[in-house]
Formats: C-alpha cells, sequence, structure tokens
DNA sequence: GTAATTATGTACCGATAAGTATAGATCTGT
DNA sequence: ACAGATCTATACTTATCGGTACATAATTAC
C-alpha cells in the first residue's frame, strides 16, 4: 500500500459523474464548478487525480465510449441473422441508449463532434474525438468486410459507403433525441432506413 | 428621419457575422468580445442594437433560417421530378451547405440542438431551437403529403415517419461535416440512403 | 444655432472562470 | 511514536465573463 492519506472518494464513480455533466452541457458549458459538485470533490482533488480540465474531458470520452460506446458493436456480429437485421439490432441498441431516461439525452461523443471546428475545444481533445469517430468508422468497415457479411444480402456495396450511412445515422438519431424524439420514434426512423438493406 | 447620431455599421451584416460565430462555436463558446470582434463593433453598441446575448443568439438563429436554411425546401417541390429526385436534391443541398468552405462548418441548428438539455442555454433560446426544429419536420411532413407526393413512388408511406428520416439525415450529414466528412463523402451516404424511396 | 436625441468609445461593475498556494488531516513505513 | 508522503479544505490569484455608466460625438427638428 502506497504512503500518505487515502483517496476518500471512487475515481472511477468521479469520473462517470464528470462524464455525465459533460455529456449533459458540452465542454465549454460545463464550468468546474459544475465538476466538482457533481463529483462530490473539490478543486484540489480534482486537480490532482486529472490533471485538469482538458485531461478530464479526454478521460471522461474514453469511460464513454467503454461504457457506452462500444457495447452496441457486437449485434453486428451475430452469427446466425441477416446483415438487415444485425444493422437494425446495432441501431435500436443505440437508439435506447439516447433516449435512455438515466442517462442524458443524446450521445456525447455526436455532441462534442458538433463542438469542434470552434476555438472552445483544445486541440488534443479535438484530436480525441476524431479519433474515436475514425475508430468507429474503422469498425463498421470491418463489421461490413467480413466474411459472413460479404455472403449477405449486401454484395456489391461498398463497406466504407455503408460505415457513412450507418454513422451518419447513428448522430442523426443521437441529435433526434436531444431535440426530444421518443424512442419509438427513433426505432421508425431506423426500421424505414434499413429496409432496403 | 429620425433624430440623434446614425448607426455606424450595417446592423444585418452585423447579425450575420454574429451568427458564423454562433454557429462556430456555439452559444457557451462564444463571448461577447468574440461577438464584438468579428462585428467590428463595441459592447454599447451590440446592446443597443441587439439588447444581450441570448437576444442576439435568437436573431442569429433566425436569420440563419432565412438565409440557410429555407433555400433548401424547393428542390421537395419541382413539379416533374420523382420523389427520390426530390429528396436527393433537397439533401445534396443541404450537403453543399455543411461542407461549404466559405462558412462555418456543418449547420447551426444542428449544433444548437446539441447543445439543448444542459443549463447553458437560456429557455427561451431553446424553445427558438425547437420551433424551428418543429417548423421543418412540419414542412417535410407537408412535402410528402402533398399531391404530387402521393401519386408518387411512396404511396402507402407515412409522411411522418419520412419526415423524421430525412430530418435525421439532415442532422447526421451536418455532423459528419463537423467531422471533416467532404462534400463527395455526403453524396455517397446521400444516394445509398434515399436509394430505397 | 440650439435643443433634443441617438450612437460610440472608454472605463468600469460584480460575478465567475480555470487553476493554485497553503495549512491541516490522514495515511504508511520504520 | 515519529517522519515522510499524500489527500482535503479554505482561501486565494489572475483573467475573463456578461453587462453598464458616463462622457463625447454626430445627427435631426425647430
Amino acid at each position: 500500500m502506497k504512503a500518505g492519506r487515502h483517496r476518500s472518494f471512487d475515481k472511477d464513480i468521479a469520473l462517470e459523474q464528470a462524464m455525465e455533466v459533460f455529456w449533459r452541457n458540452g465542454y465549454p458549458g460545463t464550468s468546474l464548478s459544475d465538476l466538482t459538485t457533481a463529483m462530490g470533490i473539490n478543486k484540489p482533488s480534482l486537480y490532482s487525480a486529472f490533471g485538469n480540465k482538458e485531461n478530464l474531458y479526454k478521460s471522461a470520452l474514453e469511460k464513454y465510449v467503454e461504457k457506452h460506446g462500444v457495447i452496441h458493436g457486437k449485434y453486428l456480429f451475430s452469427a446466425d441473422k441477416l446483415l438487415t437485421d444485425r444493422v437494425q439490432d446495432y441501431l435500436i441498441s443505440i437508439a435506447e441508449m439516447v433516449t435512455d431516461p438515466k442517462l442524458p439525452s443524446g450521445c456525447f461523443v455526436c455532441i462534442s463532434t458538433s463542438e469542434i471546428g470552434g476555438t472552445c475545444i483544445p486541440k488534443d481533445a479535438v484530436q480525441a474525438i476524431l479519433k474515436i469517430n475514425a475508430a468507429t468508422k474503422s469498425f463498421l468497415i470491418e463489421a461490413f468486410s467480413n466474411e459472413a457479411m460479404k455472403s449477405s444480402v449486401n454484395s456489391g456495396r461498398s463497406p466504407s459507403v455503408m460505415a457513412c450511412f450507418v454513422i451518419s445515422l447513428q448522430f442523426g438519431l443521437a441529435v433526434m433525441a436531444r431535440n426530444g424524439a421518443s424512442f419509438s420514434e427513433l426505432k421508425e426512423v431506423i426500421m424505414f432506413s434499413t429496409a432496403q438493406l
């Protein structure tokens, strides 16, 4: 055990709380006192545990991907289902999350992406966001290039275009949720959009 | 002519400049000095002409809809075209705008919608944003309920679901643009998404 | 020309932003 | 028990936030 006084809060729980605040308010919309209040700690503790606001934000993004991002991917790899059903399951899982009343509405990464372009988000954080979106695209391309997929109905379609299509749809659903759309509305959009696959 | 010193700047041009700053940085990401710098005026002039930050924001939103929003709608009403082509033209017009290098990337209304939900945007401004999105939806529903449309290929589809589908796609394209997507990538997504219509 | 009116520029206001110095509390290793 | 290490709480710093008071410049009405 390391010497010195023990941390009186759970770093992981505090990070989740910070994540929710950033998710709800965005980067420039979140102040340090918003964070310390939500996390139940005070500023020196925050700075010693997470560095600074920008670093905490980047950690919150990682946390989000780990906790609310990667979980949907499995639906794209259900062995014995058609492509249409897989993509639908994937998107429906996302639609459930972005409308989950226990969480901030929408998608943290989508909101962060929307905030790119201004001067308000630090450069490193912008890179982190771009990297997450690039990873999502790679993941989707891989899924659509998969052996099992190739043999499915979608032969002849570019995996890259399909990946962009799905990412666009994800983003669209997330913003719709932010606008107050219900899960069932989003589901209708998903069924409509994926009918052709 | 009214008495007193004349305004030394063009109110409409100043509003457009404010619109671009809000568009680029979002509401909480934009400071009054960002605004006064871009508009080329100082604070008392801003306050006397536009009220305050929130009011200027609402005026900027109106300006955006008027200048960059309504122009796309005409493509949905081209008399002698198929539904698919109309929707494609509409979305391509939007894709051109959200990737226009002379303008901030993405869509101002989409970014504003993403900022809903936090505490950072004043209540009245949130209402203004929701109203714009509701108007867009009504407009699309009307387009899809149109006599000419009914006789087209889409018979049997709910105009409301189609409207949600198109709005989701718009939002998705806008966020993609913010992420650095090119016009041609967005066009591919559009052609892919609308192939079934 | 003079009074009334309106816009501009500077300098300011209190509040809050992100971040830190410092002192005291709490722990481990010896 | 004591030394060294680490965390916490309060209070502080500097900069900027949104917004305004006030004096001055420019304009019209008479």
